[in-house]
DNA sequence: GCTAGGCAGGAACCCCTCCTCCCCT
Protein backbone atom coordinates (compact mmCIF):
# COMPACT_ATOMS: atom_id res chain seq x y z
CA UNK A 1 0.00 0.00 0.00
CA UNK A 2 0.92 3.19 -1.17
CA UNK A 3 1.08 6.00 2.08
CA UNK A 4 1.91 9.11 2.93
CA UNK A 5 2.44 9.81 6.70
CA UNK A 6 1.88 13.62 7.64
CA UNK A 7 2.40 16.66 10.05
CA UNK A 8 0.93 20.00 9.95
CA UNK A 9 2.33 23.12 12.35
CA UNK A 10 -0.18 25.62 12.82
CA UNK A 11 -1.01 28.68 14.83
CA UNK A 12 -3.55 26.70 16.79
CA UNK A 13 -6.15 24.43 16.85
CA UNK A 14 -9.29 25.96 14.75
CA UNK A 15 -8.99 25.68 11.01
CA UNK A 16 -11.68 28.49 10.57
CA UNK A 17 -9.38 30.64 13.03
CA UNK A 18 -5.58 29.77 12.58
CA UNK A 19 -3.23 29.22 9.58
CA UNK A 20 -0.33 26.13 8.83
CA UNK A 21 2.97 27.29 9.21
CA UNK A 22 4.66 23.58 8.32
CA UNK A 23 3.89 20.51 7.16
CA UNK A 24 6.09 17.77 6.45
CA UNK A 25 5.30 14.10 4.86
CA UNK A 26 7.18 10.94 4.27
CA UNK A 27 6.15 8.53 1.92
CA UNK A 28 6.18 4.60 2.50
CA UNK A 29 5.91 1.37 0.06
CA UNK A 30 4.51 -2.03 1.23
CA UNK A 31 5.16 -0.96 4.89
CA UNK A 32 8.52 0.35 4.42
CA UNK A 33 9.35 4.40 4.73
CA UNK A 34 11.29 5.14 1.63
CA UNK A 35 14.33 7.84 2.68
CA UNK A 36 14.67 10.16 -0.67
CA UNK A 37 11.37 10.19 -0.41
CA UNK A 38 10.68 12.95 1.98
CA UNK A 39 8.05 16.62 1.88
CA UNK A 40 9.10 19.18 4.09
CA UNK A 41 8.27 23.21 3.94
CA UNK A 42 7.38 26.11 5.95
CA UNK A 43 4.53 28.39 4.82
CA UNK A 44 4.02 31.77 5.11
CA UNK A 45 1.24 32.86 7.21
CA UNK A 46 -1.45 36.13 6.94
CA UNK A 47 -0.65 36.97 10.29
CA UNK A 48 1.99 36.56 12.67
CA UNK A 49 3.35 33.30 14.70
CA UNK A 50 1.69 33.41 18.16
CA UNK A 51 4.64 33.34 20.92
CA UNK A 52 2.97 30.17 22.68
CA UNK A 53 3.53 28.46 19.38
CA UNK A 54 6.97 29.54 18.92
CA UNK A 55 7.33 28.20 22.30
CA UNK A 56 5.55 24.64 21.54
CA UNK A 57 7.05 24.15 17.73
CA UNK A 58 9.91 26.15 17.87
CA UNK A 59 8.78 27.77 15.07
CA UNK A 60 9.47 31.44 14.79
CA UNK A 61 8.53 34.51 12.80
CA UNK A 62 11.59 34.56 11.22
CA UNK A 63 11.32 31.08 9.59
CA UNK A 64 7.78 31.53 8.01
CA UNK A 65 8.92 35.24 6.90
CA UNK A 66 10.21 34.18 3.51
CA UNK A 67 8.70 30.57 3.16
CA UNK A 68 6.18 30.17 -0.02
CA UNK A 69 2.78 31.28 0.29
CA UNK A 70 0.28 28.63 1.52
CA UNK A 71 -1.45 27.85 -1.46
CA UNK A 72 1.94 27.00 -3.68
CA UNK A 73 2.61 24.70 -0.22
CA UNK A 74 -1.14 23.23 -0.17
CA UNK A 75 -0.63 22.31 -3.76
CA UNK A 76 2.88 21.22 -3.83
CA UNK A 77 1.98 18.81 -0.72
CA UNK A 78 -0.94 17.14 -3.16
CA UNK A 79 1.64 16.94 -5.68
CA UNK A 80 3.76 14.98 -3.49
CA UNK A 81 0.66 13.21 -2.09
CA UNK A 82 -0.30 11.80 -5.51
CA UNK A 83 -2.61 9.04 -5.53
CA UNK A 84 -1.27 7.79 -1.84
CA UNK A 85 -3.59 7.24 0.93
CA UNK A 86 -2.82 10.00 3.72
CA UNK A 87 -2.18 9.27 7.08
CA UNK A 88 -2.11 11.96 10.24
CA UNK A 89 -1.95 11.58 14.25
CA UNK A 90 -5.63 12.53 15.27
CA UNK A 91 -5.81 13.85 11.44
CA UNK A 92 -9.83 13.22 11.50
CA UNK A 93 -10.27 15.95 13.62
CA UNK A 94 -7.28 18.25 12.89
CA UNK A 95 -4.94 17.71 10.10
CA UNK A 96 -7.68 16.81 7.32
CA UNK A 97 -10.03 19.61 8.28
CA UNK A 98 -7.03 22.12 8.44
CA UNK A 99 -5.80 21.01 4.95
CA UNK A 100 -9.78 21.56 3.15
CA UNK A 101 -10.05 24.84 5.65
CA UNK A 102 -7.00 26.11 4.07
CA UNK A 103 -7.58 25.18 0.59
CA UNK A 104 -10.80 26.92 0.37
CA UNK A 105 -9.85 29.74 2.30
CA UNK A 106 -7.49 30.29 -0.42
CA UNK A 107 -10.03 29.31 -3.61
CA UNK A 108 -7.85 26.14 -4.52
CA UNK A 109 -10.34 23.44 -5.99
CA UNK A 110 -10.20 20.20 -4.00
CA UNK A 111 -9.96 16.63 -4.86
CA UNK A 112 -10.55 13.88 -2.94
CA UNK A 113 -8.09 11.52 -1.28
CA UNK A 114 -8.19 8.61 1.25
CA UNK A 115 -6.94 8.93 4.96
CA UNK A 116 -6.94 6.77 7.95
CA UNK A 117 -5.98 8.30 11.43
CA UNK A 118 -3.60 6.20 12.77
CA UNK A 119 -4.84 6.86 16.90
CA UNK A 120 -7.87 4.13 15.19
CA UNK A 121 -4.54 1.69 14.84
CA UNK A 122 -3.95 2.12 18.37
CA UNK A 123 -7.46 1.97 19.40
CA UNK A 124 -7.32 -1.47 17.60
CA UNK A 125 -3.96 -2.53 19.01
CA UNK A 126 -4.68 -1.00 23.11
CA UNK A 127 -7.99 -0.63 23.40
CA UNK A 128 -8.06 -0.40 26.96
CA UNK A 129 -5.70 2.22 27.25
CA UNK A 130 -6.86 5.46 28.14
CA UNK A 131 -4.46 7.59 26.28
CA UNK A 132 -3.39 6.91 22.31
CA UNK A 133 -2.17 10.87 22.01
CA UNK A 134 1.31 10.24 20.31
CA UNK A 135 3.16 10.43 23.14
CA UNK A 136 1.19 7.44 24.45
CA UNK A 137 1.65 5.43 21.45
CA UNK A 138 5.40 5.83 21.11
CA UNK A 139 5.99 5.10 24.82
CA UNK A 140 4.36 1.79 24.51
CA UNK A 141 5.96 0.92 21.56
CA UNK A 142 9.50 1.80 23.53
CA UNK A 143 10.54 4.62 20.26
CA UNK A 144 13.39 6.65 20.75
CA UNK A 145 12.60 10.40 20.19
CA UNK A 146 16.60 11.26 20.66
CA UNK A 147 17.41 13.31 17.96
CA UNK A 148 13.75 14.20 17.07
CA UNK A 149 12.88 17.73 17.15
CA UNK A 150 9.09 16.83 18.73
CA UNK A 151 6.32 19.58 17.44
CA UNK A 152 8.66 19.81 14.56
CA UNK A 153 6.58 18.38 11.72
CA UNK A 154 10.01 16.98 10.30
CA UNK A 155 10.18 15.37 13.29
CA UNK A 156 6.79 14.45 14.64
CA UNK A 157 6.31 12.67 10.92
CA UNK A 158 9.54 10.57 11.14
CA UNK A 159 8.20 9.62 14.83
CA UNK A 160 4.85 9.06 13.38
CA UNK A 161 5.90 7.00 10.07
CA UNK A 162 7.94 4.74 12.70
CA UNK A 163 5.09 4.40 15.24
CA UNK A 164 3.10 3.59 12.40
CA UNK A 165 5.44 0.94 10.42
CA UNK A 166 5.55 -0.44 13.88
CA UNK A 167 1.12 -0.91 14.77
CA UNK A 168 0.90 -2.44 11.26
CA UNK A 169 2.91 -5.04 11.98
CA UNK A 170 1.73 -5.61 15.59
CA UNK A 171 -1.88 -5.89 13.87
CA UNK A 172 -0.51 -8.78 11.70
CA UNK A 173 -1.77 -6.82 8.67
CA UNK A 174 -0.36 -7.54 5.74
CA UNK A 175 1.46 -4.53 4.19
CA UNK A 176 -0.83 -3.97 1.53
CA UNK A 177 -4.14 -4.15 3.45
CA UNK A 178 -5.13 -1.21 5.87
CA UNK A 179 -6.13 -3.14 9.35
CA UNK A 180 -8.21 0.20 9.86
CA UNK A 181 -11.17 1.67 7.75
CA UNK A 182 -10.15 4.41 5.10
CA UNK A 183 -12.01 7.53 5.15
CA UNK A 184 -12.39 10.61 2.61
CA UNK A 185 -10.32 13.62 2.84
CA UNK A 186 -9.41 16.57 0.21
CA UNK A 187 -6.36 18.22 -0.88
CA UNK A 188 -6.28 20.65 -3.77
CA UNK A 189 -6.68 19.72 -6.91
C1' DG B 1 -1.89 25.81 34.64
C1' DC B 2 -5.14 28.25 32.16
C1' DT B 3 -6.94 29.47 27.26
C1' DA B 4 -8.34 28.56 22.10
C1' DG B 5 -12.30 24.93 18.18
C1' DG B 6 -14.31 20.93 16.63
C1' DC B 7 -15.09 16.31 16.84
C1' DA B 8 -16.75 11.53 18.58
C1' DG B 9 -19.17 9.11 21.66
C1' DG B 10 -22.17 8.70 25.57
C1' DA B 11 -26.36 9.93 28.24
C1' DA B 12 -30.99 10.17 28.02
C1' DC B 13 -34.41 9.13 25.24
C1' DC B 14 -37.09 7.67 20.73
C1' DC B 15 -34.94 11.87 18.02
C1' DC B 16 -32.83 15.10 19.05
C1' DT B 17 -29.83 17.91 22.19
C1' DC B 18 -26.68 18.35 25.58
C1' DC B 19 -22.42 17.12 27.90
C1' DT B 20 -17.74 15.65 28.50
C1' DC B 21 -13.59 13.93 26.92
C1' DC B 22 -9.73 13.40 23.82
C1' DC B 23 -6.33 15.09 20.79
C1' DC B 24 -4.11 18.09 17.64
C1' DT B 25 -0.97 23.39 17.75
Amino acid sequence: MHLVIFDLETTGFSPRLHEIIQIAAVRLRHGAVLPAERFATFVRPQSAVPAHITEITGISNRDVRLAPEPASCLAAFSRFVGDATLVAHNGRRFDIPFLRESSNRHGLRLREVSFFDSMELSRRLWAREPSHSLDAVTDRLGLSTENLRRHDARGDVQLLASAVVSMWQRLGAAPDLCPVPLEVGHLPA
